[in-house]
DNA sequence: CTCATGACTAGCT
DNA sequence: TAGCTAGCCATGA
């Protein structure tokens, strides 16, 4: 495993930290699209990469999926559990390692008759 | 510079 | 939905 870069005032760093704060309690949120929020496009690695070095518990890193909407750690570990049973804590249905990610139709008949 | 390693993605089967 | 493959970014040996 690399190590983050100690410098704990990068600004690449702290975009994605403040990114990963802003996702709204009961949501979730893909690495790349982290990334993308922080100014940093096709970064998903990277806010990977901040996440697994970070240590600070008050930040809600267990909103943060993969773009399937998986949890990132193997099924079974200890970082997998741990995420899936914050997330249900805070009332997001995790089912066989995935979560039901923000599809673009909660409603179908509002997309399909073209209501919103 | 090249190679290897990830809490990654997107595309194809 | 599940597997596989190739591409990408950043870092360290």
């Amino acid at each position: 495993m690399k190590d983050v870069p100690a410098a704990a005032g990068l600004p690449a760093v702290e975009a994605i930290i403040a990114a990963v704060r802003a996702i709204p309690r009961g949501q979730v949120a893909g690495y790349g699209e982290v990334a993308r929020r922080a100014g940093l496009p096709g970064r998903a690695r990277l806010a990977a990469r901040v996440l697994s070095g970070n240590t600070d518990t008050s930040l809600p890193w267990h909103r943060v999926l993969r773009s399937d909407g998986r949890i990132a750690f193997p099924e079974g570990s200890q970082g997998f559990r741990e995420q899936a049973r914050r997330l249900r804590g805070e009332g997001v249905a995790v089912a066989n390692g995935r979560v039901r990610m923000p599809r673009t139709v909660p409603d179908l008949d509002a997309e399909v008759w073209g209501m919103r």
